[in-house]
DNA sequence: ACTTGAAATTGACATATATCAACTTATCTC
DNA sequence: GAGATAAGTTGATATATGTCAATTTCAAGT
């Protein structure tokens, strides 16, 4: 169960062997079944997760009422809502399970607790929000210039993963697009590649 | 001249004044002239600035070689490229200066280092990421799911200094339409209010 | 296996935005 | 302040994507 939260944690197992007991004891366990949310609209949480089996949908309302997706988390993915979970802000980020879920997590002020006596801890958090910020940089650019076409290339080859396993219509506002326009994109690029 | 940084680091020197002094000492000036460059292509940087005065346009260039706003740093922002600091790799974002601009800067390695003896440092090194990640968070969801009409009534409303500081080429890819497209929007939205 | 509802596809048409070219207006430089 | 260069505007047209409605395919539950 702890697979892939140890993999995560590695440097710091070998680096500071107390800090990752540490951190493993204040650990929770939570468990979704298909459909259910993680983090509800206007929910105030405040805790980091770690994806250990599952998929989980990111999304958020329009004016309209509509659904945009904005992330699907995997296997090994750390799940963090950072406006809701810093700034203590009720969540315009709504999480669900798109399949059964087995997920750990810590609070954040329980975190912040062990960043004071580990400093172990406070890097390996501090890393962590590199490395999200490094995905959402590359993300962004995509986002502003690629065309949907450019941008269903892109997960083909990247991240295929995603291609099998999301549902078309979560994926398509993912990419920025509709559903339909998903749909035709798609069957060019099998047409083109024969 | 150390106003803004200072500004920033209200509370770590409220807090810690020995830390605060560590990073007063370790931190080094630089200006810039109007459309010189402070990252160029494939530079590698390690460095976290603080723009003290003016602006920068921060691009990035396309598969056929057109520039992409990404970006605009104003006065007291942090500007940090992660993917080029925190991995090291050739910088695909080149930053230059829109106006003369004055910086302080740290390098990543030497924050890294004040870390290790100052515990306030590591914290506020961690805070101010999560910030920038609270940011961007949200940007990314304008770039998802606004028309262009809607993301400069978002610039108008939220971020008129934007649209008063920056040339409207330079605007429009920020936006991802063409200048074409901004000048259009432009006249209607004013049409539109009278 | 049958039923039901969800997901995906397709077509016709509407709209938004891009592209290219011409032109005007501003800004910079000597 | 005249000429040169860059920035912004406008028009005509092309392309990409959205919207709505009809249909087909797929999947889940009984």
């Amino acid at each position: 169960m702890l697979d892939h939260f140890a993999k995560y944690l590695d440097m710091l197992q070998q680096k500071d062997f107390e800090a990752f007991k540490a951190i493993q004891q204040m650990l929770k366990k939570v468990e979704l079944s298909k459909d259910e949310n993680l983090i509800g609209l206007h929910d105030i949480n405040k805790n980091i997760y770690f994806l250990e089996k599952g998929i989980t949908r990111h999304y958020r309302l329009t004016d309209k009422g509509n659904e945009i997706n904005i992330y699907f988390s995997f296997e090994g993915d750390v799940i963090l809502v950072t406006e809701c979970t810093v700034l203590e802000m009720p969540s315009n980020e709504i999480i669900v399970a798109l399949e059964d879920c087995e997920l750990l997590y810590i609070s954040r002020p329980d975190l912040i607790k062990l960043t004071q006596t580990y400093h172990a801890i406070e890097t390996l958090f501090r890393e962590m929000l590199e490395l999200q910020m490094i995905a959402m940089e590359r993300r962004q650019f995509r986002l502003q210039t690629y065309s949907a076409k450019q941008q269903y290339a892109h997960l083909m080859e990247q991240q295929p993963h995603y291609l099998q396993k999301i549902p078309q219509n979560h994926l398509a506002s993912f990419l920025g697009i509709t559903k339909e326009t998903l749909s035709r994109i798609k069957k060019k690029y099998q047409n083109e590649r024969g």
